[in-house]
This record gives structure tokens, sequence and C-alpha cells, in this order.
DNA sequence: TGTACATCAGTGAACGCGCGTTCACTGATGTAC
DNA sequence: TGTACATCAGTGAACGCGCGTTCACTGATGTAC
């Protein structure tokens, strides 16, 4: 007995039988393919037609404007950052807690290398004031941030992390940080620093940052 | 005697007088406000000539198309890093260290504040590959994470920050964390952080990994 | 297993709108004497 | 100081294109008996 997943409808309402529930993915892929390619100023509802191989009357039966499967899209990613999340809950105590942190970058950055075009496309209608990309943003990363911001609690309590730190602030710090460091990667292997290099740099920061450093 | 100041020239090549500088400066601030208020991807030269009270004709008097606008503008905003960046080569040792770090912060967000909209364009055009933009983003970031690496080094050869840390990577993270977080302050305080706890937060962070924690 | 019918899914073609862009022109400003 | 002329700056109006969106229709699929 799974949980009933939330059905998908089409905008007027009506369920989605086979044959639509594929085409709406092949229009999803081509969107996220495009978005990729050409980027957010280029897409077009016409060119994902195109790209799909049928008329743009059928895209309007699944979607009501571009922004709706773009949303669709991130929340797709939004669901997938369970498997990031899941290191944040690991063990970060002792010598552990390198791996877990090294683990969760590494994590991350592999995530931003799948859906790069999506989240920068969704973080950019976030950043421009678009509440449902605000939403599907915010409760996507605190799928990361809020577990983080436990543990930076839990080593403040535990004397490992000094008082001056709002441990959900620092969460946030962590993550943005991470956030930028997978947005922008290539730039730095094209300036010279290898992504190893950058894994362990930001292994060290994120484990000096939540658990104060501590490795014994 | 002055650095002769690079000329701005009208696309066609002729030089401008008084009153086309005038109109040229009122052409960007105009973007700079539709920018604000409805974001790049409703952008368009008829809507600044309205803006402005002209007529879009004019607008290719001095400029190409929007992306050249806003290249400027973005320009002229990367100019303007070098009241951030001098605090990064003041007194980062002892307790000033903290002092140093916070009006590092202050100013990077007072900063981001001021050209939100103009940064947040320039920074998706790099991602999306536009190599114009990110050219000006890496040559305007670098004021800052040039001379910030540079004090990681120094204090990695001091002995006060573990070598396992490169120190570019180090200050890359730095300036992408204090980015991400200038960009995003606004959902956090809407969360509950305040800005002061945020920036002090912060503060010890980059305290923490420019100079290894120690303030005496 | 076959057939008739109901529903689902896809589409061709068209409309209108708004935008980018240009050109030939007018008006404003500067300057030489 | 005044006038004539050269150059600079701005624009009205138009064109064409490509996109968003819709509608009436066709073809595909599923199902009841």
């Amino acid at each position: 007995m799974g949980e009933p997943e939330t059905e998908i409808l089409a905008p007027d309402g009506r369920r989605l039988g086979r044959r639509a529930q594929e085409t709406r993915r092949r229009l999803l892929d081509a969107t996220a393919a495009l978005l990729e390619s050409h980027g957010v100023l280029e897409l077009k509802v016409v060119e994902i037609a195109r790209q799909v191989g049928t008329s743009p009357a059928t895209f309007y039966q699944y979607f009501r404007d571009v922004d709706e499967a773009v949303l669709a899209l991130a929340e797709e990613a939004g669901e997938e950052i369970e498997t990031v999340a899941r290191w944040v809950r690991g063990e970060w105590r002792g010598a552990a807690g390198l791996v877990t942190a090294r683990a969760l970058i590494d994590g991350f950055m592999q995530y931003w290398d799948v859906h790069r075009a999506v989240l920068r496309t969704r973080n950019l209608a976030a950043q421009e004031g678009d509440e449902r990309f605000r939403e599907v943003r915010v409760r996507t990363l605190s799928a990361i941030t809020d577990p983080l911001a436990d543990r930076v609690a839990q080593s403040q309590r535990d004397g490992l992390v000094v008082p001056a730190i709002t441990p959900y602030a620092a969460a946030a710090a962590m993550v943005a940080m991470m956030e930028r460091m997978a947005a922008f990667h290539y730039e730095f292997e094209a300036r010279g620093v290898a992504r190893p290099a950058m894994v362990e740099t930001l292994t060290v920061i994120i484990h000096q940052v939540v658990t104060g450093g501590a490795t014994d």
C-alpha cells in the first residue's frame, strides 16, 4: 500500500491516460533539453512542440503556459534532493564527519550537474519574485538546511561551535556556498582549480562549521 | 592628470556629445529600473524607450540590442565593487580580523542591495554561457577573490589554516556564500533570521576560513 | 473473437498582437566669421 | 553680437516576422456486449 500519488491532471481537470502521460513526459523532457541548450530567454512553446515533433496545440493540453512546465520540472528535481539530504542525517561526530561532509558535497554537485538548467531557472524565477518558484526552492532546500541546522545546534550545545553563530543562518550559508559552487564550478575548473581540490576545500569548511572541526 | 577614460561610442563609432550622453544614461537607468520591477524575461527595447519617453529608434542609436545595455550596467556595477574589495586588503590578524570580516560582508550585502537586479541578470547570462557576461563577472569578483585567496595562503604558511584547503577554492567558496546570501537574504529574513544574526554568522565563518579563527 | 460506440489524444490552420528594427526626415545645438 | 551653416540627436511611421493561443476537426484507443 504505497502513498496515493497526487494524480497529474490536464489544465482543464481531465485525467490523463497512458498515452497522454507519455506525451506530457516528452514535452517536459524537451523543455529541460531546451533550457540546457538555449536558456530560458529562448524558451518558447512553439519550440518545445517542434522538438517533440508535435503541434503547439498539444502543449496546451498539458500546461497552461511555459512557466507551468518549468515549475513541474522544478518539482521533479526537488523530489530527487532526498538522495542528497540523507547524507546530512548521517554521522558527523569524529573522523566520520569528514566522510559525511565529503559525500554531501559530492552528492550536491552531482545533483546540480544533472539538473543544472532547471535549478538555475527555478532560482531566477524565485529571485524575480514568482511565489510558486520561491516556494519549491525553499521547500526543496529545507530538506538539507533544516537537518543541517539541527547538527550545528547540537554542536553548539556540546560547546564545539561558538555561540556567535546562528545555526539556521550557518546552515543556510553552507547551502548557499554549495549551490553557488555547484552552479559555477566549471568556471573554477577553467581557472585551474580541479574539482577534487574544490570538493576537499568545501569539505573542510563545512565540517568546520557544522562540528567545530574536531575529529576525535 | 587622471586616467583617460575609455570613451563611450555609439554603435556606429560616432562620439557622443553632452546631450547624447544624458540620453544614454536615461536609457540605462530605465533598463535597470525595468530589470528591478519586471525582470529580464519582460525586458523589451520598446518598453525601455517608453519608460524614458522616447522612441525605440533612439535606443538603437546607443545600443545594438538589450543585451548590450545590460552588459553596460554590469560593467558599471563591476567598477563599484572596489569599495567592497578594499576591506579584503585590510587587517585580518588578531581581533581586527573580525572587524574586517564584518565590514566585508556588510559591504558586500549593501552592494548587492543596490545592484541586485543587474547582478542577478549578469549571473544568469554568465551561467547560460554568454562569454561577455562571464568575463565581467569573473573580472569583477576577482577583485575580491584574488586578495582573499592571498590572505588564506598567508594564514596557511603561518600554520593557522590546514593544508587540505586550496586557498583560491576557499576564497571562491566564501565569495559564493556571500553572493548567494546577498541574493536571497530576504528569504531568510522572512523565515525569521534577522539580518544582524546573518551578518554575524557569516563573519565568524569567513574569519575562521581566512585566518583559522585565532583572535590573539 | 468481433463489432459498434464512446472517449481520449493530437493537430492543421488560422488569427491577431506586439515586438524588433529601419529609414527618411525634422528639430536642436554648436561654431566660424 | 548676430547670422549662416554644419553637425548632432531624436523621431514618426511603417514593415515583417514569429510567437501565443484557439477552434473545429481527425485519428487512436479502449471497452461493452
